[in-house]
DNA sequence: CGATGCGGGGACAGCGTTTCCCGACCCCCA
DNA sequence: TGGGGGTCGGGAAACGCTGTCCCCGCATCG
C-alpha cells in the first residue's frame, strides 16, 4: 500500500542500503555488475520509484527550476516556457510554475515558495527592475538566494543579480517607429508606460524618442494592461479618438502596443468596431510570437529569438554551481539579443497596399 | 551563508525544535501567546524560509501539483494552464509542468518524474486514453499513484482512473457539423485521427457522423498535426485539393480542424497562399480559446468553459484525501461540459456575408 | 611467504521537519 | 491543603535517501 522504498529494494536484492542506492543511481561508485543486475530486477519487480524529496534533502539539490512569468496564457510567455520546460526537462530537472499577474506582491509570494521549494535556479521572464525602492524585498530575496548557491537568471531585463538576457526594448522600439516613419506614418498613439513594469515603459520610451527624433508628438497616450483583454480596452479608446480627432482621411493613426497579445486584442476589437485595420488604424506590436505571423492582417512587430532566449537561459540555469569563478570573459553576466523589425500588413499604408 | 533552519530559529528564540515548528507552521496545538511572538521574532529577524523538501519528507504531503499537458504553447492548454496555476497558488501549493509532446514515451517519462516528486495530485489535461494495450504502462503508474493515496484528475475525457472532467467530443462536434450543414455547407474536409488521441478522433468521428447522416461524406480526410504548424500543413493540402477539385464557385470547401490553435495557423496559411476565408473555403475549430474570438475572420468553434474546467480540476485535486468514503452522489466521479457551438465569420456562406 | 593495495560491500550519521509522548507546572475543586 | 485534570514545552524518533568511513577479502608485489 505505502509506496516502495528503497530499503524494500534493498531487502528483496539482499543487499544493502547503501549499496542499492549507488546501483540505483548515479554514484561515482560503480558496484559490481552481479549485484547491481540483482538490485535492477528487485527495483523493476517492485516498481521502486524514488522519493525526489528525500534525495533532494540528502543531496540538498532538489533538481527543481523556478519559472517565473506574468501570464501564462500570454503567448509570449508560453512560447519561452514551453522551450524551457523542455530543456529542463531533458536534463531531468523539472520546472516549478508561477504565476505573477504582474502584482509585485504576488510575486513576492511566489519567489518565497519557490525558495522554500529549495529550487536550484530561478528563470525570471519578463519581471521587474529590482534595486529600486519598492521591490528592495525582491531583490534581497533573489540575493539571499544567489548566496546560498541558487541561480537566477534573468529573461527579457537586467535584474541587478544573476545573469540576464536582456533585448534592448528601447533600442528595438525606436527602430520600429524610425521604419513606420521612414513607410508615411505621422500620426501615433502609444501606450503609458506601466508603474512596475519598466520593460514596456522601456517600448513605449524608445518609440517616443525615436518620434520625437522625427518632429513628431504622439497625439494619443492611454494606459492599458500588457493583456489581450488591454488591447481590446485599448482599441476602445482609439476608437473613442478617433471619433473626436478623425484627421485627414488619407492618415491613419499608428498605434503601438508594447507587447503583441495587446495588439492582437486590438486588432480584434477594432474590426468588431468597424474600424479598419490597416487603413483607418495601423497597429503594431512587440515579442514577434507565432501568433502575430498568422494574424490579418499580419503584426507588424518586434521579433524575439525567443526559444533561443529560453533556450540560453535553461543552459544558465542548469550549469553546475561549481565554476563560481570567471564571471568575466567567457563566463558573461549578460547576454543581448536582437529584436528584428518585422514589418507586417497591420501597418502597412494605403499607397502601399 | 547556508540557509537558516528551524533549529536557528529555535535556538535563537531560546525555545526547542518543536515549539518553533509549532509555531511557524498550522499546528493543531496552539503555544503560548509570549513564546509564539519570541518564535516569530526570530524568525524574521533571521529571514527564516522553511524547507519544503523536509517539510514534505515529514508530513508525507508535499503540496505539488502535478500538470500535464501537450504542448504549453497551444493556447488551450495554456489557458487551461494559467488558471490551474493561480487556482493551486491559492491554495499554498505548487505546479510542478510537464509536456508531453504527444508522445507517450514523453509522458510516462512525466509522470515517473512527477510521481518521483511525490505530487499530491496529477492533473492531466488532454490526455490519452487509458487502458488500451500500447499505454497499460501509464495506466499502472496512475493506479498505483491513485492506491498510494495520490489523486487523479484528468481534463477533457475519461481516464478509467481518478476523476474526470469530460465534454462530449463527439456530440459537439456533431453538433457543429450539423449547424454547417444548415447553414448550407456541402463540401467538407476533416483531419484524420491521430493515434494515441482519441479526443481528436472523437471529434473527427462525430463530425463525420453528422455528415453521414446528412448523405455527405468528406471530399478530404488528411492527417496533420494538432499544433499551429500542423494547421499550416492541413492549409497546403487544402491548397493543393482546391487546385484539383476546385468544385462549384458558390461552394466553399469547409474544414474542420479539430484544435482551435490548429484552425488559426490553417488561417493563417490559407491567406498567405491566396486562398479566400470565408469565401473559397470555411474552417471550424474546436476549444474556444480567446484567440479564436479576435481572429479575422473569427473562427468558427466550439466553446468550451476552459477556465471553469481548470478550477473544477483544481478543487478536485486539492481536497482532502480523507473522505475517500462516497463516490457517488455528492462525489462524482465524472463532471460533463458543454461545449457550445459558435458560429463565426470564418465558415459564412457568401450568401449569408 | 608476508605485507600492501585496492575493489566492493555494509554500517551509520546526517539532511530539516514533524509529531508522538512524556514530564512539569498550574489551576481548580473538594 | 492535597489531588486530579488540563496546558504547554521539550526530547527524540521517524520520514527516505546519500555519502563517508570502515572492514573484509583477494590479488599483487617485494
Amino acid at each position: 500500500m505505502p509506496a516502495v522504498r528503497l530499503s524494500d529494494v534493498a531487502q528483496d536484492a539482499g543487499v544493502s542500503l547503501a549499496t542499492a542506492s549507488r546501483v540505483l543511481n548515479g554514484s561515482t561508485r560503480v558496484p559490481g555488475k552481479a549485484v547491481a543486475e540483482k538490485v535492477q530486477a528487485s527495483a523493476e519487480k517492485l516498481g521502486y520509484v524514488a522519493n525526489a524529496q528525500a534525495q533532494a534533502l540528502a543531496r540538498s539539490r532538489s533538481g527543481l527550476i523556478g519559472l517565473v512569468v506574468h501570464d501564462i496564457a500570454d503567448p509570449y510567455f508560453s512560447t519561452i516556457a514551453r522551450e524551457v520546460q523542455q530543456q529542463v526537462f531533458a536534463s531531468q530537472s523539472q520546472v516549478l510554475l508561477t504565476q505573477t499577474d504582474r502584482e509585485l506582491e504576488t510575486e513576492i509570494r511566489a519567489l518565497r515558495s519557490l525558495l522554500a521549494q529549495q529550487v536550484d535556479a530561478l528563470v525570471l521572464v519578463g519581471s521587474h527592475r529590482y534595486g529600486t525602492e519598492s521591490d528592495a524585498a525582491i531583490g534581497a530575496l533573489l540575493q539571499g538566494f544567489e548566496r546560498n548557491g541558487g541561480k537566477v537568471v534573468g529573461l527579457g531585463q537586467s535584474l541587478g543579480v544573476g545573469r540576464t538576457i536582456v533585448t534592448d526594448n528601447a533600442a528595438a522600439s525606436h527602430e520600429l517607429a524610425t521604419a513606420l516613419v521612414v513607410e508615411g506614418h505621422r500620426r501615433f498613439a502609444v501606450v503609458e508606460g506601466i508603474a512596475g513594469i519598466p520593460s514596456a515603459g522601456d517600448r513605449t520610451g524608445g518609440f517616443v524618442a525615436a518620434l520625437t527624433e522625427a518632429g513628431i508628438e504622439p497625439e494619443l497616450s492611454t494606459a492599458a494592461d500588457l493583456t489581450r483583454d488591454g488591447g481590446h480596452r485599448l482599441a476602445e479608446r482609439i476608437h473613442d479618438h478617433l471619433l473626436t480627432a478623425p484627421g485627414p482621411a488619407d492618415s491613419p493613426l499608428c498605434v503601438f502596443a508594447p507587447a503583441d497579445v495587446m495588439a492582437l486584442g486590438a486588432l480584434g476589437e477594432l474590426r468588431r468596431r468597424g474600424v479598419e485595420v490597416p487603413g483607418q488604424v495601423s497597429i503594431a506590436g512587440f515579442g514577434g510570437v507565432p501568433d502575430a505571423a498568422d494574424a490579418n492582417p499580419t503584426l507588424t512587430t518586434i521579433a524575439l529569438p525567443l526559444a533561443e532566449m529560453a533556450r540560453q537561459a535553461v543552459e544558465w540555469a542548469l550549469v553546475s554551481a561549481a565554476p563560481e569563478d570567471t564571471p568575466s570573459a567567457d563566463r558573461p553576466r549578460e547576454v543581448h539579443v536582437r529584436g528584428d523589425v518585422m514589418l507586417g500588413e497591420s501597418t502597412a499604408l494605403s499607397s502601399a497596399v
